[in-house]
RNA sequence: GCCCCCGUAGCUCAAUUGGAUAGAGCAUCGGAUUUCUAAUCCGGUGGUUGCAGGUUCGAGUCCUGCCGGGGGCGCCA
């Protein structure tokens, strides 16, 4: 049985027993010294319905899930019986995913993510925002939703001409002429590099047009960007074009079917997006005749709600959050409301006590290519998750570079590795791996089996909130219970083979999960450290 | 001026979105290795949750005001 099919139940129950939805979390006691595996406050419970808690908890008894239910302070404590737990193992053993696999919901969800400019190289903050929706992305799939993930290019306006003059400057550089980049310009040192290659490819020949380089830099960023993402283990489904929005009739199209919310002052056309909680109106074309920005993006958002997306989340930087009324706005307007931002804050970077300081202007960023081959991508990308997605994180890369206890990653790989070396062992001693005849687990056994269950419904949760950071505290906790198991227990005994084969299956079981959860960070799990 | 994020142990952060006696890691102090990996484990010290009110059975969490740190305000993208 399933967690989240029990805690299923549980809501189940309540409803019928009282006749109401309860808005209630099913979680594991937050407090301290109380043995209770779940728990759920019945305070609201108590005071509408005072009779019915009593037939509430008869009818959980009847369900044979619990081995223990008692109310304490105003909170429902259930234990759940030693088989329930013991029983999700063998799913484990067979099948992990299978293990995590929420029902199908028939659901398609869009997160578009990062999205960054393609005018130079990927930073902290975009690599902030990949990891996180990629751990959106893994926990929709997980959950049952056909979910895709997307990147979308601006690869129009002001910035990309900038870019071109900038190449255009640096190949007149190259040549040995005269050049000025400009005040708004590129000065990053990549640039340089694209121009070189621009040179010796002899794009030069008729290179007096913006046009030529433009698209050229365009390219050739776009590519750096991708790779830098593949070697981050972030790839998208989607790669949409801001260029085929414009070229497209969404545009026309928006403005068609937000007729009724617009309005035409001093030859430009506004969005009552006030009427949404915005404000104020914004500008949807200007006076001379130009798209905005926000109205391209409204038509690109339009393409996405077209393709047929039940949900979409988008993950914004913080320097976008006085944009998400309008866009909510706008797609309210659209007769659609099932669109989600998340703000991802920003990174600060130290070394130790030192903070790394970036100049834009100089082209001094520190890239997310540095940060991988500095701290590694493994370390980058949990350390990038270990806190909440809205609030702002300081990134320490010497601690990050650490191989020490101070470093929580290789305190879960360390258990990952841990347990292969006990298997390895076992082989070397004659064990085989099976799944064990006597499941009559002792307590110190049934506690690590008690936390391997208790994280079952962890994606699920994370998809429901966008509680990422979640995931590496979880296993964190999970594996320190194992590391205490291992140093007061031996799992390998040639003198107790029933012993061994019944922890050598727990270790299995727990190998196999570390595995998946590291994985669905897209973490490496070492077989030895 | 208006808006957003943050303020919790010496440091970095949790607290299941309003639940029980506010928890971890690091640092610090003490202890554990003839043993499947000590990148580990066991224990101690450490708190007026920035301040002041309010809402209620119950507030770190919600509301109001103030203090401090960071970011944002465009017919830019």
């Amino acid at each position: 049985m399933k967690l989240s099919e029990i805690k299923k139940i549980i809501k189940k129950i309540i409803k019928e027993k009282t006749g109401e939805d309860f808005k209630i979390e099913i979680e594991e006691p937050r407090a301290k010294n109380i043995s209770a595996d779940l728990s759920f406050p019945a305070f609201e419970i108590l005071k509408k319905y005072k009779n019915k808690l009593e037939i509430i908890i008869k009818e959980l008894k009847g369900t044979g899930f619990f081995e223990k239910i008692e109310t304490v302070l105003g909170f429902v404590n259930l234990k759940l019986k030693n088989e329930i737990l013991i029983n999700s193992l063998g799913l484990i053993y067979r099948d992990v995913s299978e293990y995590f696999r929420g029902e199908k919901k028939n659901k398609r969800v869009l997160v578009e993510y990062i999205s960054a400019n393609p005018t130079g190289p990927l930073n902290v903050a975009n690599a902030r925002a990949g990891v996180i929706g990629d751990l959106l992305v893994e926990s929709f799939n997980i959950s049952g939703f056909d979910v895709d993930s997307e990147y979308y290019y601006n690869d129009c306006g002001k910035q990309i001409e900038l870019l071109g003059i900038s190449l255009r400057e640096r190949v007149k550089e190259i040549k040995g002429e005269e050049f000025k980049i400009p005040e708004e310009g590129y000065y990053g040192e990549y640039l340089k590099n694209i121009a070189r290659e621009y040179v010796e490819r002899r794009y030069n020949v008729l290179s007096f047009i913006v046009e030529n380089y433009k698209d050229y830099a365009l390219k050739k960023i776009v590519e750096m960007q991708k790779k830098s993402l593949k070697n981050f283990g972030t790839e998208f489904k989607n790669y949409i074009y801001e260029s085929e929005i414009r070229k497209s009739t969404l545009i026309r199209e928006v403005l068609k079917k937000l007729e009724n919310y617009t309005y035409k002052k001093e030859g430009a056309i506004y969005f009552k997006s006030t009427e949404f909680g915005d404000d104020k109106d914004r500008v949807l074309m200007k006076s001379d005749g130009e798209y905005t920005y926000f109205l391209v993006d409204i038509a690109y958002h339009l393409h996405k709600i077209k393709r047929g997306y039940d949900y979409l989340i988008n993950l914004w930087g913080p320097d976008h959050h006085g944009y998400i009324p309008r866009m909510k706005g706008a797609l309210r307007a659209l007769g659609f409301d099932k669109f989600e931002v998340l703000i991802v804050q920003q990174v600060n970077l130290r070394r130790g006590k030192e903070r790394v300081r970036m100049s834009k202007r100089k082209g001094e960023i520190y890239s997310l290519d540095d940060l991988i081959k500095e701290v590694g991508k493994d370390a980058a990308r949990f350390f990038l998750l270990l806190r909440a997605p809205s609030t702002p994180l300081d990134f320490d890369l010497e601690l990050a570079k650490k191989m020490s206890q101070e470093n929580p990653l290789y305190y879960v790989q360390y258990a990952h590795a841990r347990c292969n070396q006990i298997e390895e062992f076992a082989k070397k001693k004659g064990f085989n791996m099976e799944i064990p005849e006597n499941i009559k687990f002792d307590p110190k056994e049934i506690e690590i089996i008690k936390k391997i269950y208790l994280i079952q419904d962890i994606y699920e949760k994370i998809s429901e909130k966008f509680v990422t950071h979640l995931l590496p505290f979880k296993l964190i906790n999970l594996v320190s219970v194992f590391h205490s198991f291992y140093q007061s227990e031996r799992v390998v005994d040639e003198n107790n083979a029933e012993n061994t084969l019944r922890r050598l299956f727990i270790v299995r079981c727990l190998k196999n999960l570390l595995k998946f959860m590291l994985g669905s960070m897209k973490i490496k799990a070492p077989e030895k450290m």
